[in-house]
DNA sequence: ATCTTTTAGATGTGATCACAGCGTTTTTTC
DNA sequence: GAAAAAACGCTGTGATCACATCTAAAAGAT
């Protein structure tokens, strides 16, 4: 009866609580590349003692989403163009995987999440004053629907990680992009929103029909046109800044 | 002068060691797929407090090495054919990618570790006893020196993380396999060996010719051999025992 | 004033204790 | 003897304390 309905609520632990907060804000860039981590302010800010935090951020050390300095100080890692475009063609191998698989189970049901998102993501675009925090988490909300339709729940979390990877750079780059967008940049920057919703809906066409070579390519525009905003706005050292 | 020659030598803390011998137990697969994992008795075992062990526990669980159970128990993973299956894709996938970089980097260096590896299996094979243990060993061995030549730090990051995961089915086969190795079983393993080293030979040949097809092709054979023989063992449940 | 030395604070690491939850075993009850 | 109940032991979790190490500020010397 009911048994079958209800998911376990299995009591979620502290760590796993201070985790997801972390990784949020990982995610969503409210620090930025190279910034410390202390176990006890961030405990103390929490209200927590340090044994979650510390289990929280060994975590996603491991994932490399954090890591720990010379001098054991744990901070947001910074990364390099060099290290920033082999994520991407990572990416654009992993993804394009997950996309190919999603070719092949794709179906209404999928198509439904997929399709609001995007006309979500439509909708803020062509708003007078665009949020791009918003912008970019539709497009990862979008992004991911369509690769859960590959139904290959181990990609889609090695996918993840690769994400939470590059988000404080996604919002580096947002943050000292609206410092400096009087000229070109903003101009650039909506150029660059519209390229991406041309490939967005390039590629929802292409999983509609099923085509897999043309759904994996408007994927690569997408991702690329990303990465070289990025390269090209110039807020990534060229080489290893820090210590190892 | 001598600062630049030495390494820093980080003192590595009681987790990273922990992790480590961890890592290498469930790598060589001493430890059968739901076999429970006490963080005191570990403690007691390593003579540690359990502090160092609840930091590398907690890794590999992040890492999927480990889970914890509906009772908050840490044990290996089981694994269903299907969630087997899916890593094998995936492992198709970015390791056939890793060997696609590789052929664009290889030189003598990486050759030269490549083929003292090849021909350490080959003899080991040769053996009237040949240690399925140690063949293990150097086959992994062998395919991580191939895909170290990738030069992408991450991408190989990755991989491991994969063959973390496989490691214990690979040795619960192997045990399985040494208690039913009356019939044809053995006769079936020695001739599985012997495609493998034929897949060698050919990647190999290919990766010196910088052929990046005929690479990717052998590299293919090589996974699905050694998939289908785990497969067909019998050694993998249908569906998922274990409760969420 | 400038450079060196010292000191005080903050950091991650590890150990130990207390506790709630769960599983097993023993005891009790019928 | 069989079923229910209580006791016990073991589990991971969280908090707190002690410690070595490193950083940054204050004191000292020249």
């Amino acid at each position: 009866m009911i048994h079958e309905l209800v998911t376990p609520l299995q009591r979620q632990t502290l760590s796993a609580n201070v985790y997801e907060q972390l990784k949020d804000i990982l995610m969503s860039g409210k620090m930025m590349p190279g910034q410390q981590l202390s176990l006890r302010s961030t405990a103390d800010a929490l209200n927590v003692s340090v044994m979650p935090v510390r289990e929280a951020t060994q975590r996603l050390v491991a994932e490399n989403a954090l890591e720990i300095g010379p001098s054991r100080m744990i901070r947001v890692p910074m990364m390099t163009e060099s290290q920033f475009r082999e994520i991407t063609s990572i990416r654009i191998n992993l993804e394009g995987f997950a996309t190919e698989q999603a070719c092949k189970h794709i179906n209404e049901d999928y198509l439904a999440d997929i399709e609001t998102l995007d006309s979500a993501f439509d909708k803020e675009l062509n708003q007078e004053n665009p949020d791009s925090t918003k912008l970019i988490s539709i497009n990862k909300d979008l992004h991911f629907a369509i690769y859960k339709a590959s139904e290959m729940p181990m990609l889609l979390q090695l996918i993840e990680a690769l994400w939470l990877r590059i988000g404080p750079i996604l919002n580096y780059d947002l943050r000292s992009g609206s410092k400096r967008l009087e000229t070109r940049a903003i101009a650039d920057h909506h150029t660059r929103l519209v390229k991406t919703l041309s490939h967005h809906s390039k590629l929802i066409k292409a999983l509609k029909a099923r085509d897999v070579e043309a759904a994996k390519a408007a994927l690569h525009s997408d991702i690329e046109t990303a990465t070289e905003f990025i390269i090209f706005s110039g807020t990534l050292p060229a080489v290893d800044q820090t210590p190892p």
